[in-house]
DNA sequence: AATAATGATAAGCATTACTTATGAATATAA
DNA sequence: TTATATTCATAAGTAATGCTTATCATTATT
């Protein structure tokens, strides 16, 4: 059986008339006609009793016709869906982010998103980096934002924008005297950082030219929330990267601070995602928004 | 699009493995693969995110793919109502008989045709020849039983039996005289006829070699019973075919009969029906339904 | 008797779908 | 690291299916 035999018997039972059937088809009446004779074969019943001069609906046909109609409007649904589902700025979207950007890229993200990609639901979830890239390869996450470039090459990405590091410090703490502090001016001893796994956590290290075995602090902080927090209680100096500056936080909690002064004290942000997900299109749209929200303290890579 | 194509679909979505789908398949991978790309070109939708290592179902895909499941079920009832229609000695059934056998042959035609064809939905008509056999033509009937043959040439027939023509004479006529009653014998001045268009009443005048001119009686019966009646009450004497003399009913009612003794006194029953007609099996085993309950009266021509 | 209408049939062509063989990419095992 | 296996995609050739035009057979209509 086939789609257009339905749509050939649908046809004939309207017209009663094998040749004006055939023509509402855009075929040939023999074609027609030789492909309701195959599928009636193929049923075994004869849908329409004809003769050289008129057409009649058989009983069996009558239902058959009927139970044609119910298949062919399901199956003109079928092209209604692709045809809302085409649009790849719609449906489902499952966006993952790692602590250290979430809670300062979302709020503007969702406002904007909301007016740039409206018929788009999307879900967020928050994860280490790890299991992240985990969730993507399994397909339970569609794209990640992430501070790393993936290591799996069924992922790709969109580069965002370079993030550079701030050094948070107490009022009144030796910094403040620096007019550029770099890197090397950073008393490690007093460095705050992240619990592991955190990717920023390796990424202060890394800028700091620490490893595991210079550990002195045993602060196992989640959040640069937390971080900023233990400066302002004096318990030491951190880095947190630039989007996570809330001027207004900031401002009278005891803290003070300063953009590193280094060339490589920043990190690339990437909205990661799988080569073989299909609506590569929506990925551009999604990157273009995350971009216009951006504060000056990035530097922006796309537009 | 195709039907194959949607179990295609169906059955990656299941398996979530084009091999393993094409092999439940029946087909080669590579052909289900490419159909599968080409229903994704048609649609314009990616159904599965796939890599060289793993096959994912898309959101679109998921709605499509339940959509396409609601196509096959119907598609699977098409063949379920083909498959009961399949049998011709189900169904509807809509049969047409003249006034001067339905009385006779219905009776006991009901109570047989419930045992032999259980599943047939027979539906009856009385009416007289001309209007059943446009009925038959028209395709508002399926079958008559006539006692004419048909004139069109999209008619056929089964023949039933041959019908012999009795006198019905009142008690102390003279015809009770005669131990063999010829058509010649008849007082064709006394006989009582059916109303124009009952083919019996033509029967009648052509067995008695009367022409309309002939007519000296302005009864116009609609039924045989009133004919009999009629003669009860002296008013003449009339033809009957054979199926109308019910034993219980002529005795002692004031009439007696005899058989016509001419070779040509007697009509013939046929089951008339569209050549085109779909169902000739039914046909053949309702003449032989037919057959099995007639009286010894009648000659039958089957069986 | 000639003409028109209508579905069936025939022959040949175009399209579609399938098969087998092979490729590309990536896990898994040695 | 290198070899092997897995898996979907691609290629080439073939089989099948469906279509077109031309024609036939039958039956109304003029």
């Amino acid at each position: 059986m086939n789609i257009r035999d339905l749509e050939y018997i649908k046809s004939v039972s309207k017209h009663l008339h094998f040749g004006e059937a055939a023509l509402a088809c855009n075929v040939s009446q023999p074609a027609l006609s030789s492909q309701i004779k195959k599928l009636e074969t193929e049923l075994g019943v004869t849908l329409f009793e004809r003769d050289n001069r008129s057409v009649r609906v058989t009983d069996a046909g009558r239902d058959i016709i009927a139970l044609a109609d119910d298949a062919l409007s399901v199956i003109g649904n079928i092209y209604s869906a692709a045809e809302t589902a085409r649009d790849p700025l719609s449906g489902e979207f499952r966006l993952g982010t790692i602590p250290t950007i979430a809670p300062y890229l979302f709020p503007n993200f969702v406002t904007q998103s909301r007016a740039a990609l409206p018929s788009l639901k999307l879900q967020f979830r928050e994860d280490i980096t790890d299991r992240l890239n985990d969730s993507l390869l399994s397909g339970d996450l569609d794209a990640a934002i992430l501070a790393t470039p993936p290591e799996s090459s069924k992922l790709d990405v969109i580069e965002l924008y370079d993030e550079p590091f701030w050094v948070i410090f107490p009022e009144h703490h030796d910094l403040q005297s620096f007019k550029r502090v770099r890197t090397k001016d950073l008393p490690t001893d007093e460095l705050l950082l992240l619990a592991e796994g955190h990717c920023f956590r390796d990424q202060a290290m890394d800028v700091c030219r620490l490893d595991s075995s210079n550990e002195t602090y045993t602060v196992r902080a989640t959040s640069l929330e937390t971080l900023i927090n233990m400066v302002a209680a004096r318990q030491g100096v951190t880095l947190v990267p630039a989007m996570a500056l809330n001027p207004r936080r900031i401002s009278g909690s005891g803290v003070d601070t300063q953009k590193l002064n280094d060339k490589s004290a920043y990190r690339r942000i990437y909205l990661t995602y799988r080569k073989s997900f299909p609506r590569q299109a929506l990925l551009q749209k999604m990157a273009d928004v995350f971009c216009e929200g951006l504060p000056e303290t990035v530097k922006r890579i796309r537009g």
